[in-house]
DNA sequence: GGCGAATCTTGTCAACGGCAAGATATGGTC
DNA sequence: GACCATATCTTGCCGTTGACAAGATTCGCC
C-alpha cells in the first residue's frame, strides 16, 4: 500500500513536510524552494503543488503541525509554570524549523481555520499552565498607576477594527491582509479592567513574552556568550529569577 | 548637487533603503524583490545591485540602520529600566521593517563588521539601562541550584563578545552551511559562575527577553485580545508587573 | 472488469537574482 | 577649457523559481 516508490509515492505529503523541515533547519524558511523540495523528495517539480497548492500552503501546513506539536509539548510539561516555560523554549530549539515558520505569519495563511484551531490549542495549553502560577509576586498596586497614556499618542489611533493593521494584503498570505494583527479591535486599555493586564491575563502575557523572547533571541543567535549551551536550563534560571517570588525552602 | 532626476539619482542608496522599508512594512521581508524595489525607485533593475551587491547586502544595510536606530532610541530613553523596555517595544512597532530584518539573520550577513559594530552599540545601550535596575527582586539564591552539569567544561568560550553565535555563514547568509546552529561550543553552564545568569547577566537576559518576546509576539499578531492597541503601554504594564519589586513611594 | 477520482508528470510562462558589458555623468588635474 | 579616471546607472542575458495547464498513471470502489 504505502510503497514509497512508483508513480504513487504513498505518503508524499508527509515526506515533503519532513524534507521541508530538514531544509529549513539547514537554510531557513526564506531559502526554501518548492522545486528543491521536490528534488530532494525525488518527485517532479509540480508534485508539491498538488498537496499544498502553493508555497504559502506548504508553510501553512508546517505552521499547523508546529502549533499542534507545541500544544502537545506544553500539555505534557506537567502544569508547573517553570516546566512549562522550559518546555516552550525546548520546543523552539528542538523544532526550530516549525517555530520559525509559526511566528513568521507573512509566510503562510495565518487566518486559515486549521491554523486558528491549532494556535488556539497551543494557547489554551499555555494559559492552563500559567494558571498554576504559584503566586506571582502579587505586585502591590503600583505607585503611579500610569502617566496617562497620553504619553504615547503615536500608535494610538490607527485602525479601529484592527484586523488589517499591519500589511493590508489581498488574499495571499504574504500580501497584506493576512497579518492578523488583531489585537487592535479591542478596548483601549485593557490593563485596568478585570481580566486586564494586571490580572492573570498579565501573568500569561508576561510569562509567554519572556519564554518567547528568550527562544527567539536564542534562535536568532542574538544572545551574548555566557548563556551556556543548554537553552532549556538557561531559560529555567531566567524564569525562576523573574517569576518565583521566594525560594520556599521546604 | 543631489538632484533626484537624471542619470545620476543623487542619493539612490538612501532612497532605495527608504523604499525597501515601505515595501517590507507592506508585505514583509520575504516578499521584497530587488526589481520591484528598483521599479518603485524609478531606476533600472540592476541599480540596487551597485549599492548593495545583492539581496543579502540590502538586508545587511537595513540591519545596520536598524541596530543604529535602536541604539539611539535606547540611549534616549532615559536610563530607567521601565522606559528602556517601553522604548524597545516602541522601536519594534514603529520600525517594524527594520526590526523584522534585524532578528532574521538568515536574510543578511550577520557576521559583517558593520553589523557587529551596530549590534554591539545597541547591546551596550541595553545593558547600560538594565544596570540601573532599581533593585531586581534580588532573588535569594534558589533552593536547588541545579541537578548537576557543572562538570562539563565544554569548549572554552569562543566569542567573548558573543556577536557571531548564530549562523556563522561564510559570506552569504542564506545558503546552507550558513546555519551554524552551533550553540554547542560555549561553556556549559554559565549560570553559576560570576557573571552568570544569577547576576546582572541574568537581569539583562530576563529584561531583554521579555521586551523582545512581547514585541515579537505583537508584530506576529499572536497576542490574544485584551492587550489593547498601545503596545508601549501594554509593555509598560507587563514589565512593571514582573520587574518592579516594590512601589518604593518617595 | 471498469470507471471516477486522486496522484503525479511534463510543458510552459512571467518574474526574479545575479552577472557582464556598455552608457553617462562627476570630480579632479593640467 | 579640455581631459580622464571613476562612480553611477542602464541594457542585455542566463539559470532558477513559482504558478498554472494539460496529460499520464494508479487507486478505490462498485
Amino acid at each position: 500500500m504505502t510503497g514509497t516508490r512508483g508513480y504513487h509515492h504513498g505518503d508524499l505529503r508527509r515526506a515533503l513536510l519532513d524534507v521541508a523541515v530538514t531544509a529549513i533547519e539547514e537554510s531557513g524558511p526564506a531559502a526554501l524552494s518548492l522545486r528543491e523540495l521536490a528534488r530532494r523528495a525525488g518527485v517532479s517539480h509540480a508534485a508539491p503543488a498538488h498537496h499544498f497548492g502553493d508555497r504559502a500552503g506548504l508553510f501553512t501546513a508546517l505552521a499547523v503541525q508546529g502549533f499542534d506539536s507545541l500544544a502537545e509539548a506544553l500539555d505534557g510539561a506537567g502544569g508547573e509554570l517553570l516546566d512549562l516555560g522550559v518546555a516552550y523554549v525546548d520546543f523552539a530549539v528542538r523544532h526550530r524549523a516549525h517555530f520559525e515558520v509559526m511566528f513568521q505569519p507573512d509566510l503562510y495563511r495565518a487566518d486559515a481555520a486549521e491554523v486558528r484551531a491549532a494556535r488556539e490549542r497551543a494557547g489554551a495549553a499555555l494559559r492552563a499552565g500559567v494558571a498554576t502560577l504559584p503566586a506571582l509576586p502579587a505586585q502591590p498596586t503600583l505607585p503611579e498607576s500610569r502617566p496617562g497614556t497620553a504619553a504615547h499618542p503615536g500608535t494610538a489611533d490607527r485602525s479601529a477594527d484592527g484586523a488589517d493593521r499591519p500589511r493590508d494584503a489581498a488574499d495571499r498570505p504574504r500580501d497584506a491582509a493576512d497579518r492578523p494583527r488583531d489585537a487592535a479591535d479591542r478596548p483601549r486599555d485593557a490593563a485596568d479592567r478585570p481580566g486586564g493586564l494586571d490580572g492573570p491575563q498579565g501573568d500569561v502575557l508576561a510569562a509567554w513574552s519572556i519564554v518567547h523572547g528568550f527562544a527567539t533571541l536564542w534562535l536568532a543567535g542574538a544572545l551574548p556568550a555566557g548563556v551556556g549551551d543548554d537553552p532549556g536550563e538557561a531559560a529555567r534560571t531566567v524564569i525562576r529569577r523573574v517569576f518565583i517570588p521566594a525560594p520556599d525552602p521546604n
